[in-house]
Order: structure tokens, then C-alpha cells, then sequence
RNA sequence: GUGGUUGUAGCUCAGCUGGUUAGAGCGCUGGAUUGUGGUUCCAGAGGUCGCCGGUUCGAACCCGGUCUUCCACCCCA
């Protein structure tokens, strides 16, 4: 009985028009981080479990799939943890690998290891598959890839102007306009806890208010008080609900709340100088968007925080998300080394630009020359041709059997090849060969010795 | 992790309150057309009804479990 095939959950087969699709958006992606001088690494699929465990909280430890040790893993391990059916403390035992759930702390764990080796600072960008434990649902898979550029030890907001520069050129180059990059400041957030007096509760706190464009005003403070915040508190917090008008309005307003807390106010300073800075640069695809809501990734994020929305009407999560975090490689032994980096969301990004038909036609195109095979004499020429124009750089291929020309012209037309080049008894006769445009219907003959001159024509 | 949803031919889907041989369109293969695709006509192949178990004289249909899909949370790219 033949075993039904199947793929893990949350994971995908790509087609080949698929992978010319994804190809297309990782090189443009490639070709910004370059321009921006940043330099390719890799690292390897699995990491070593304590590694990647409590560096992205209770949830994304639950989230990291972990590696089943090999061999006779249970006689080494101290089986009451199995016996007492917990999961936490038996999975250290018997597993000492997990796939890598982002970049950064790879890219972290790479920075102190190499530190030696590499020349601060180090600007990186990784264009590579995560893994993650999480519930599929659109634009949310088990297996995805991410491009990463990061830069470390390098202080200021020179660089995070250089990201929003570097987030701008890569959407226009993919001809994705209209997305808006989100910008809000860690320091902000906790200036504004400390000035509302729940300093304690900073997570809680930015976790609810991150919702307010989803549940609104009601249900945040609703959900803040739920957590434990006075609501003496939350009344303090009202002005943030009210914060209307441009980047600069909004940090004028700020600074009239948040004039009690230094930090908060160093925040705005440097909120103040990317948005000065960015009107200064300009933008060609986005638009920059103040927002004190947005709260991602307060594990380790300390300064700036960016976040990448699809264009409106579009129904996707975000698409892309960054910022700066002073001491991630601290954990690993490497003091004071502030890092900043962005990260793009290759799969959701695929599915925006497909959902808007931004894809260039000429992706569908594999192959620019196809020629029919007539038998054994007629295709040695042929062969001889297709070799010439791939020698040109032009895609040619031949069929490999002297199949009826009928099959022969429906799988070129189904190729979506735009010439198709007929060798048969006649041309080999007359050292010629036929050209059909496939499109326009029309067909040209050529002499063989003057194959040229068909090349010229499709490369000018 | 919580709650819901989906699964029938390669694809998109019909299939009544359980009832004989499970259908359509598209696609596929062959032919009309032994040197011409995308149009047309004719013929044909193709299905353990996701999987396992249960109820029943009888299950694609009802029940339980499981896997999968999609959705809302949680969280996130």
C-alpha cells in the first residue's frame, strides 16, 4: 500500500513560478543591503538549545522547535522529570539542539564568537529560513524566511535613518508602494510608564496599548486595569489616546507629558532627529509614521522601534520590523555593543505583491528559445544552435524526443516561450531554420551560418 | 496554547431528511490534423469520499478520535 505523501504542517512546496517570484523579491532585497554596504552571512539551521532558550520570552520558548537528541538519548537522561509528565524540565534532557526561531540572536551569538575576526562596525545582512512552533494561518507559516540586516557597535541615529532609507529603497525597487514604516521609541514607553507612576508594569502596559487600533479606547484602559494598573494611572496616560496631527505634533504633545522623565525625554530627542532626518532624505515608497502604540519585541528592543505595515486594503500582518537593542550580545559575554537592525518578511511580502499584481510578467519566462526535435539529424543541428545562443546568454533548450510537433508546440506554448525554432528535413536540406514568434503568429527563416543575426534580434 | 472552521477526481466544487453504479466544469490522454501551440469537435482514463474507529440492514452524509486547511485570539514576519 503506497504511503500517502505529505509536508508538515505550516510548511510549503514551492513551484518553479514560485521560486522565480520569491527569487525576484530576496534580489532586490540582496541588492539594497548591498548597496547600503552591508556584507552576507550564514548560519547554521539548528543552534544549541541554550542558545535560543529565554531569549524571546515564556512565548517564544514555548515556540522554538526543539531537536530530539540521537542515539540511546533516554538512558542519559533523569527520567522523574517524564515520569512526573514535565514537559519543561524533561526537554532540556533529551534535547540539546532547536532550530533557529529568528536571526538576531544567531547574529548575536556570531558577533561574539568572530568578534576578533570582524571589523566594528559590522554591518550584516542573513537572508535565510526560521522555524516556529506557531498555529498557520495566513501569512503565518511553521517554516519562513527572513532578511535581516543588522549593524553593530555603532551608537546614534544616524543609522536608524540610514534603515528607514534602506526599508524605502527596497520596497520601491520591488514596485511595493504604500507601505507605512511604523516608528516608536522604547525609552518613550517607559517614560511614559514612569511618568503615570507604573513603571513596574511597562509590558503590561504597552501590550494593551499596542491594541488600541484593533479594540479600542474602552477596551485598552480595560484591559490595563484588568493587569493591575491604577486607574489613576490610566487617566494620566489620557493624552496618548488623543495624539493626533504629523510626527512633530504628535512629539510636541509628548513632551508636555513626558517633561517629568529624562529617558522619556531622550526618546523624543531621537524621535525628533530620525523624523527631522528622514523629511531631510525624502521617501519614494513609504511613508513615515509616528506611532506610540506600537510595542514589539520589548525583550530586548531599547531604543527605536520600526515596524513595516502593507498598504491599506491590504489584509496582512506586519511585513517587516526592526530596532535598536544596546546590549543583546551581553547575555553572551560581549559587553556595550549596541546593535540595530531591520528585518524583511519574505512570505508576506510574496503574498502582498501577488494579492497587488506587482509581479513583472517576464518572471513567468524560463526559457526564450525552444526548438523542436525532428529526429536523430535534424536535432544534432539543432543541439549545435541552442549551444550558440546559450553561449549569447540567451535560454534555449530542445526537446529531448522527436515527439509529434503538435505535443512539441503545446508544452513550448505552455512554457510560455516566445520563439519557437524548427529544424526539419527541409531546413536541413537548405542549411536553414524557422523561426515562429509565438505571440505575434509570424515565422522568419534564417540561415544557419547566420544564426547571429536571429540573436541580435532577441538581444539588440 | 484557547475557541471555531475545512477536507469528495490533478484543480475548483456539486452530492436532498443516511438508500442501489458518487457527478460537473476545467485539466489530462488519444483521435479529427503523420511540420505548427493558444479556438472547435469526438472518444477515453482518472475517486481507499483525509485517516482510524463506532452507530446502522445500509454511511460521502450521523457520532468519537486524529491529521490537515482556513479564521478569531495569543503572539508575531
Amino acid at each position: 500500500m503506497a504511503q500517502k505523501p505529505s509536508i508538515p504542517k505550516g510548511t510549503r512546496d514551492f513551484s518553479p513560478a514560485e521560486v522565480a517570484r520569491r527569487n525576484f523579491i530576496i534580489e532586490r532585497i540582496r541588492r539594497q543591503f548591498e548597496l547600503f554596504g552591508f556584507q552576507p552571512i550564514e548560519t547554521p539551521a539548528m543552534e544549541n538549545y541554550d542558545t535560543l532558550m529565554g531569549k524571546y520570552g515564556e512565548e517564544g520558548d514555548r515556540l522554538i522547535f526543539k531537536i530530539l537528541n540521537s542515539g540511546d538519548f533516554l538512558s542519559k537522561a533523569d527520567l522523574s522529570a517524564l515520569q512526573q509528565a514535565d514537559a519543561q524540565a524533561l526537554t532540556p534532557q533529551i534535547s540539546e539542539k532547536a532550530l533557529r526561531y529568528d536571526l538576531t540572536v544567531p547574529f548575536a551569538r556570531y558577533v561574539v564568537m568572530h568578534q576578533n575576526e570582524l571589523e566594528f562596525p559590522f554591518k550584516r545582512y542573513q537572508i535565510q529560513p526560521v522555524w516556529r512552533a506557531d498555529r498557520p494561518q495566513r501569512g503565518r507559516f511553521r517554516e519562513f524566511y527572513q532578511c535581516d540586516a543588522d549593524v553593530v557597535g555603532a551608537r546614534g541615529t544616524v543609522q536608524e535613518a540610514e534603515f528607514i532609507q534602506l526599508y524605502d529603497r527596497a520596497f520601491a525597487d520591488l514596485g511595493l508602494q504604500g507601505v507605512t514604516l511604523k516608528l516608536n521609541h522604547r525609552k518613550v514607553l517607559s517614560g511614559i510608564a514612569e511618568v503615570i507612576g507604573a513603571a513596574d508594569r511597562l509590558v503590561d502596559f504597552t501590550v494593551a496599548l499596542d491594541k488600541l487600533d484593533k479594540i479600542g479606547r474602552d477596551k485598552v484602559e480595560a484591559e490595563m486595569e484588568g493587569k493591575g494598573i491604577s486607574r489613576e494611572a490610566i487617566a494620566k496616560a489620557a493624552p496618548l489616546f488623543e495624539l493626533k496631527g504629523t510626527a512633530s505634533q504628535k512629539i510636541e504633545a509628548l513632551r508636555g507629558l513626558l517633561s517629568g522623565s529624562a529617558q522619556g525625554m531622550e526618546g523624543l530627542d531621537e524621535l525628533e532627529t530620525l523624523v527631522a532626518r528622514t523629511a531631510a532624505l525624502g521617501l519614494k515608497a513609504a511613508t513615515l509614521e509616528l506611532d506610540i502604540t506600537l510595542a514589539r519585541g520589548l525583550n530586548y528592543y531599547t531604543g527605536a522601534i520600526f515596524e513595516v505595515a502593507a498598504p491599506e486594503g491590504v489584509n496582512m500582518g506586519s511585513i517587516g520590523g526592526g530596532g535598536r537593542y544596546d546590549d543583546l550580545t551581553g547575555i553572551f559575554g560581549l559587553q556595550d555593543m549596541s546593535g540595530v537592525g531591520i528585518s524583511f518578511g519574505l512570505d508576506r511580502i510574496y503574498l502582498v505583491m501577488e494579492q497587488l499584481g506587482l509581479f513583472p510578467q517576464t518572471l513567468d519566462r524560463a526559457l526564450d528559445v525552444f526548438c523542436v526535435n525532428f529526429g536523430q539529424q535534424e536535432a544534432d543541428a539543432a543541439q549545435q544552435l541552442v549551444l550558440n545562443l546559450r553561449n549569447r546568454g540567451i535560454r534555449a533548450d530542445l526537446y529531448p524526443t522527436a515527439a509529434k510537433v503538435g505535443k512539441q508546440f503545446k508544452y513550448a506554448d505552455r512554457r510560455a516561450v516566445p520563439y519557437v525554432v524548427l529544424i526539419g528535413e527541409e531546413e536541413l536540406a537548405s542549411g536553414t531554420f524557422t523561426v515562429r514568434d509565438m505571440q505575434g503568429g509570424t515565422q522568419d527563416t534564417y540561415s544557419l551560418n547566420a544564426w547571429e543575426q536571429f540573436a541580435d534580434r532577441l538581444q539588440p
